[in-house]
DNA sequence: TGAATATGACACCATTTGGTATCTTTTCGA
DNA sequence: TCGAAAAGATACCAAATGGTGTCATATTCA
């Protein structure tokens, strides 16, 4: 099911960016490729793509006995509009410190 | 305590994405302005407000008996960075679907 | 002073989360 | 053809999460 799960929630957890790190440099991996970078069981990492993939981050196909994950980065452009409503805060507070310590050097 | 919390854990939750914009939009606000906008009760509130203090993304101050809190969205600068690494992907893909769209016009 | 307001601090609870182990099915390859 | 590899499905479990209600404390103000 896709949009079923909150991307936010969905790039939440450490292990899940890592999964979507790893897609992103290896264009596609199989399950058992993936769970090598990680110290939990297989079982586990199938979990957290079923998460990515309810969350429309992630696609898979079967090819023989194996099935590959492939990133889909489309639904982060979410959180890119979402944050970037922010940016201005970040931003005055930079103009603020500039401020403070050019005051300082006078 | 600042920056025991992940970025990424604080922001998964909705209340919380609504918190922050509330106090995007007014500067400071306490407590008890904030919980009018949600159905769930103060102290529920006020965990949620824990949770981003511990994320650094809000600070407060003692104002009277009331404890107003305030947006810091610098540590939103982490997410900011971690997302537009994912940027080049969905760009690929437009440029996929516009390839496709151009070839179905001919 | 005394009532009402604002919040902190807990204790408590149901549900979700993130992991495990195990069993089954499908597929590959010697 | 038969054993091993890959993964799905499921049951299970401890801990975290997101709420609640209640009591205590500090502060305002009539």
């Amino acid at each position: 099911m896709n949009g079923t799960r909150d991307v936010y929630d969905a790039i939440a957890d450490p292990t899940r960016r890592k999964l979507l790190r790893l897609l992103a440099d290896a264009e596609e991996l199989p399950l058992n490729k993936l769970t090598v970078h990680f110290q939990m069981g297989r079982t586990a990492v199938s979990k957290h793509l079923t998460i990515l993939k309810d969350a429309g981050l992630v696609t898979h196909r079967k090819v023989g006995r194996e099935t590959r994950y492939r990133l889909n980065a489309a639904p982060l452009m979410e959180i890119e509009d979402w944050v970037s409503f922010y940016k201005k805060f970040w931003n005055e507070r930079m103009l603020l410190l500039n401020q403070i310590l050019q005051e300082e050097q006078e």
